[in-house]
RNA sequence: GGCGAGUUGGCGGAGUGGUUACGCAGCGGAUUGCAAAUCCGUGUACAGGAGUUCGAUUCUCCUACUCGCCUCCA
């Protein structure tokens, strides 16, 4: 069997993953915080780790592999929105949980699911694991991990010792550089919220103490631990999760008895054209935005994937207009071919600390090789081909049959006159419009560009 | 200030203790009426310094720079 070998955050080196149980391989990643369009940055962790779940799923079968992605649909920001739009809150986290997954399908990206179990429980609400997380607060209150002040429950971050331990940072560091206005009914500048108080104005739930609503944190904890049990294989997320919310998960968790996660991973962060992207810059955009003004799907993938995890992807429109002439390329080398098993080298490539970029060289290589069937399961093994080409990548239908005879027509006479004046001037034309003009011994070909509709063809005949 | 990640040819981006991939662009050639497409060929880049080593781009340390995180942003 393939050994998978994952960079552990937790230890900072790259080594063998042996899963827990090889019959079921658990793995918990952060999902959004449904309030809004998902930017362009939020796929990257969603790709990435669909990647690292289509791996696992090849390793060790479809059938042996648990995957859940959470959605926050509690959340302050989420009660921002409905205050400000008036609108409620079960029909802002409805429509924004719909748009994440067909954003996310878009781009390849396949649903969660988990072992013996309805699919849709792979994809949890917070809201409807209230019970599990206040069970969860009560037991770390029993242990004497978390206390209730004014309303609040408060997790105690000096009871575990190992706090800091996954971002590398001590709680003294953490408090000496910290910019943090500390509530006063806080034992410790560090500890942080398990619950909170709600208003008459705020979702909340009855709870021992009071009604309220839980803390951020505490929802992965509880939601994992109910799908996947007390101890499982991977956590991951963006790294700029590490601290503190995963940091946080840790203490939760641990210190609740739990094993939680052994292997910690994180992708790197997203940038626009070389900067950081944020709304003051104007170079902020959904994923949406990109599907509306017809970037593909698997362009959008293709990208992604052309940067290893770990490090800092920059998103460009000419990575964009690349992706897409050689994907373009690739599917239509592949089309009509039956999908085989992907090449061993392409697992094994991927296998190693998911090399997507290494996949993709690969893949030029076969290409050139003209083996379509290896390119074609290695296209699949990376989610950029399903059971057929996408149509914005099949060979345009658009009959150009009348006007390659006719150029091919005026171009046997130019053959016998010498003056290929007419022939220069129809070409021109031609590829004024976008048609790729190609002439050889054989006579004459023509290839429409996506969604030709014969527009200006009148004008060259 | 603390912590983390990164720094490879014109651009993108892998990888390795000892001849550095691959893609794009460029250049040369084949082919073509000319092109396009295709094919072939072509590039002495590993931030700087010190150390370990027979030998380092690859390991260690230091410096510089970039990015991110430091209470709810993937």
């Amino acid at each position: 069997m393939t050994t998978i070998r994952l960079h552990n955050t937790r230890t900072r080196k790259r080594e063998d993953f042996v899963p827990i149980s090889a019959d079921d391989v658990r793995m918990y990643v952060c999902g959004p915080t449904v309030y809004d369009r998902a930017h362009i940055g939020n796929a990257r962790p969603v790709i990435v780790f669909d990647l690292l779940y289509r791996l696992l799923r090849h390793v060790y079968g479809p059938g042996h592999v648990s995957y859940v992605r959470n959605f926050t649909d509690v959340d302050d920001k989420i009660n921002a929105r409905a205050a400000e739009s008036g609108r409620s809150i079960g029909e802002i986290t409805a429509e924004t949980t719909r748009w994440f997954l067909q954003d996310m399908a878009a781009v390849g990206a396949l649903e969660p699911s988990l072992k013996g179990a309805e699919h849709d429980r792979a994809m949890p609400r917070a809201t409807a694991y209230i019970d599990e997380m206040i069970a969860m607060i009560q037991d770390l209150v029993s242990k004497d991990h978390a206390y209730a002040a004014e309303g609040h429950v408060l997790f105690r971050v000096r009871s575990y010792a190992e706090y800091g331990a996954l971002s590398g940072r001590s709680v003294d560091d953490m408090i000496a550089g910290a910019r943090v206005e500390v509530a006063p009914y806080k034992e410790d500048p560090m500890d942080f919220v398990l619950w909170k108080p709600s208003d008459a104005e705020t979702p909340g739930w009855d709870s021992p103490w009071g009604r309220g609503r839980p803390g951020w944190h505490i929802e992965c904890s509880a939601m994992a631990e109910a799908l996947l049990g007390d101890t499982f294989d991977i956590h991951g997320g963006g790294n700029d999760l590490t601290f503190p919310h995963h940091e946080n998960e840790i203490a939760q968790s641990k210190c609740a008895g739990h094993g939680f996660a052994n292997v910690w991973m994180h992708n790197e962060m997203l940038q626009v054209e070389g900067r950081k992207m944020s709304k003051s810059l104007g170079n902020f955009f959904t994923l949406n935005d990109l599907l509306e003004q017809g970037v593909p799907g698997e362009v959008i993938r293709f990208v992604f994937l052309s940067t290893h995890y770990r490090k800092p992807m920059d998103w460009t429109d000419k990575k964009r207009d690349e992706a897409e002439r050689v994907l373009r390329k690739w599917y239509t080398q592949v089309a009509g071919d039956e999908t085989t098993a992907p090449p061993a080298e392409a697992v094994d490539l991927l296998a190693d600390d998911l090399n997507s970029h290494g996949v993709l060289t690969l893949c030029h290589r076969l290409s050139g090789e003209n083996d379509v069937a290896g390119l074609r399961g290695a296209l699949v093994l990376l989610g950029l081909l399903d059971d057929k080409i996408p149509d914005w990548a099949v060979e345009q239908a658009y009959d150009l049959t009348d006007v390659e005879a006719f150029l091919s027509d005026a171009r046997v006479t130019a053959m016998e006159t010498k003056d290929f004046a007419e022939v220069d001037r129809i070409k021109t034309a031609l590829t004024a419009l976008g048609i790729e003009v190609q002439m050889s011994k054989d006579g004459v070909k023509l290839k429409a560009p996506p969604g030709f509709d014969g527009t200006g063809l009148e004008g060259v005949l």
